[in-house]
DNA sequence: ATAAACTACGTTAGCGCTAACGTAAATCAG
DNA sequence: CTGATTTACGTTAGCGCTAACGTAGTTTAT
């Protein structure tokens, strides 16, 4: 801001004190809202503090309470809806208890999930929110020592950190994988990206593979060149795929809808007709399917509801209640228009 | 986190000033890489301080320096994409300078807003980001009294609070008129969410409404009953627009692309051509436009790089160098198959 | 050689608030 | 009515760090 005009300085606590004619401590007490006041004197001195404009230091209280009220999140990307709308249903409980959130995106990258915990430790946060199961020792290490509730989301394991709240990724894909062999497809591909960018889509493929080595059936093609999942990775993917001169798949399994959604496009715009040449699966249930006049077949994930859970639950940890350590989520298959809807041959 | 083991405290920096024989002043010195003391003994100092596993407490460096490093930026919705990437623009430029964001989701509510700013500035922020132009008087009261660096992002004015990195709505609204009237379009319709939810989104009918007028036409149906800007908001819209047995306009336009891809649907599954029927316009250019046979004639808006610059800008207040106070950023019309592409009657 | 000017530290006094403990007054039991 | 509790405050001592200043030791100017 400009300091044109010198405005006065941000008031303490002490000044309210002294307006209120009482101590610094009953006005801390009014503030919190802790016991320790009268009713009488609390709504006195809440009446000043709002009059003169005094907001608590949060800096200094967090100092003084050795803990905050800050929650850090890391998500691995913000792209895509699908951790903004997990990210959104923690936000919104979270702030309801009062609990500001410090946002962290990781891109995919372990190390630097590791540098950003170290980073935000240092905040004194009241509580850590990570994606996924898979971390560094070294922020194991530092969370343990920090004894922060931490809530691993996402994916699911039952030996979590402190709390788990997901979904098992490799049962997933083999539900779907399941889904389409009883459909009778025999030779699979997948469309994703690179190995080890997105471990829960790598879990879910190796599902899908279960699935269908099951019945004897291995994946004919793989594209993981992408880096990124958006509908344009999709549907360059799909274009490598048919214009390998390989023998064509019978279906494509993708990482996700939107993927899913550029490689129709490209289907569409190249003659290939789907789901009669080709079937299309995607995962998520992302919010495009809603409006296409052929549905894409995925699996739906209760995204918001997850986000929902993960915040009671982090919360209920941080004041120090009893709780599960796990809650598990499940997908749900729905058959769209992008595979064909009864056995085959 | 389980208290099982019992872990020793975390390291404060008197421990570094023991371990090292030299006073907490010069560990001070050494870890925040100001000057007062000599390379060697600064080099000695950080070995030891990773050696012991040390982190400066945050919130103690806040108090004491009375200024954080977080600063806050508040975006409307994190959904649709359109704030993820002005956001992640920012965010990747502010962590480069250690810069931690606390983000707030206001849902277009500027009275939250107004709390949110109410309970950040107790973080000391090093500054603040706000989304658009439009704030309450106590917001703006708020913000001069604590004197902080604050950025206004997306929309844009020239007498900013204090900085302003935005678009012109208006006249983004305005520049697709001219092109629609220019096509020949006289009937044009708008779908959008309720009056006063976006103001952008008004400001950009704003702009049509100006264009159109200039050369005689009228909007002939606006339909603004959606509270959410989706893919299957704009879907619905459109069928109210169509199912309304009022006279079809010749060109709708929608609030942004994905609102225009569902409204591009409801026709494709009921028989109404585009464009030779009607027209459909979006704004934004995001991801979809990408992979579509038929690409969404829109207003291309530069979502990345404005968070870049503006990030930019506010560091350098918050350094203190002298700066400009706005940067304006320009739409790109971009014609797609969705309008005709020539003059017509 | 001597004063002036640096450099490299250390010491002191908080930053704005709360935990923990004190103490007086009010309430209660019998 | 007396002692035991309870309630409603106030006082003291930090939370972990840095700004500001102080003081030796070292370099530079003349």
């Amino acid at each position: 801001m400009n300091n044109k005009t010198p405005t006065k300085p941000k008031p303490k606590i002490e000044e309210v004190a002294k307006a209120a004619g009482v101590s610094i401590m009953s006005v801390s007490r009014a503030m919190r809202g802790v016991e320790g006041i009268s009713q009488k004197k609390r709504e006195q001195i809440l009446k000043i503090a709002r009059r003169i404009g005094y907001y608590p230091n949060n800096v200094a209280v967090s100092l003084a309470a050795s803990s905050s009220n800050l929650v850090g999140v890391s998500v691995p990307t913000l792209f895509g809806t699908v951790f903004s709308e997990i990210y959104d249903g923690m936000r919104s409980t979270l702030e309801k208890s009062g609990f500001a959130t410090i946002i962290d995106v990781s891109d995919y990258s372990i190390t630097h999930e590791e540098a950003w915990v170290e980073r935000m430790i240092s905040w004194q946060p009241a509580g850590l929110v990570l994606t996924g199961v898979d971390h560094s020792q070294r922020t194991r290490d530092a969370l343990r020592r920090a004894k922060i509730p931490v809530l691993e989301i996402w994916d699911y394991t039952e030996d979590p950190i402190d709390l788990c709240v997901g979904i098992n990724h490799v049962q997933a894909g083999s539900q779907m994988g399941k889904h389409l062999t009883e459909l009778g497809y025999q030779n699979p591909a997948y469309v994703g990206v690179q190995s080890g960018k997105d471990l829960r889509a790598d879990r879910r493929l190796k599902g899908l593979e279960f699935s269908f080595s099951d019945s004897g059936k291995l994946f004919c093609a793989k594209d993981r060149e992408a880096t990124v999942a958006t509908f344009e990775s999709g549907f360059q993917a799909t274009a490598r795929l048919f214009e390998s001169g390989n023998k064509a798949p019978d279906v494509i399994c993708y990482l996700h809808d939107n993927m899913a959604f550029g490689g129709l496009m490209y289907c569409e715009q190249n003659g290939i007709s789907c789901p009669e040449q080709v079937g299309i699966v995607g995962y998520n249930g992302l919010a495009i399917n809603e409006v296409l006049a052929k549905r894409i077949t995925t699996a739906i994930t209760p995204r918001y509801e997850m986000g929902q859970d993960s915040a009671s639950l982090l919360i209920a940890r941080i004041l120090g209640a009893q709780t599960k350590k796990t809650i598990s989520h499940q997908v749900i298959i729905e058959q769209g228009q992008t595979t064909r809807s009864q056995f085959a041959r």
